[in-house]
DNA sequence: TGGCATTGACTACGCTTGTAATCGGTGGAA
DNA sequence: TTCCACCGATTACAAGCGTAGTCAATGCCA
């Protein structure tokens, strides 16, 4: 379960995570169009997801259907951290302030996160 | 120069950001020890890297002296672009509501982005 | 002045990734 | 009944990556 899941495999996964369970061929046509891939190409995904245990499947007639394994919020709250953890010595707050002196931050940006925080500390 | 870094080659300019400009030698010195590469290792990374236009090397004497081309800065803010785009629709207070949903941050981390953003708005 | 140690360059090699074609079984149309 | 379309499984293959050994030049010590 641990396997990385990779770039191309992520783009699957978003798919499962928006609708499951759904045929090969149902994600096939519902993944990003910009990535042009074949029908093949989301099978073999398919499979080394199946592979890592990131994805299960039931067989449904004489096809399969999928459904994630891993949820979506454990696997982005992995990577968030991996970035974290990479770039920013594990703390949030560097992070923030890097943002903010490149002016990547959009005022809407900054006052939902100014609303989040409060709704912490009540 | 848009080449992408790879995770073993990051450990490789982390060190030359740190401290430059160094000998092969001394890179391999200073590299993560966790890493537990050989010194070969480390002068093929810093191959690729001046492959990648990444870094630079002047000659001094017999050996060379390398250095960083790219600003750690744009690296960093290039990564955490792609996670957010990735995985937040581009936005950055998902990734905050996530964290904070998940008790990632800290007292401390919230205390210092709301210095942070209290600052912004001065 | 001849051999050794050091240094960067080149080569190696198995694994993962992205992308896809091909194969073998099977249920359904003709 | 026969053959085809469709499905998952298997195989392919080039590029990138992680890790490292080998080679060729050269400066230094004996």
């Amino acid at each position: 379960m641990a396997e990385r899941i990779s770039d191309a495999e992520h783009a699957v996964m978003e798919v499962l995570w928006d609708e499951a369970p759904l045929t090969a061929q149902d994600v096939a046509e519902r993944v990003d169009p910009d990535r042009g891939w074949s029908t093949n190409t989301v099978k073999t995904l398919l499979g080394r997801l199946l592979a890592k245990e990131a994805i299960a499947h039931e067989e449904q007639g004489r096809r399969y259907l999928y459904r994630p394994l891993v949820a979506r919020e454990d696997y982005v709250a992995g990577e968030s951290r991996r970035l974290i953890d990479r770039l920013f010595g594990g703390r949030f707050a560097p992070l923030v302030a890097h943002l903010a002196e490149r002016d990547e931050l959009t005022a809407q940006d900054i006052a939902e996160i100014e609303a989040l925080l409060k709704d912490l500390k009540a």
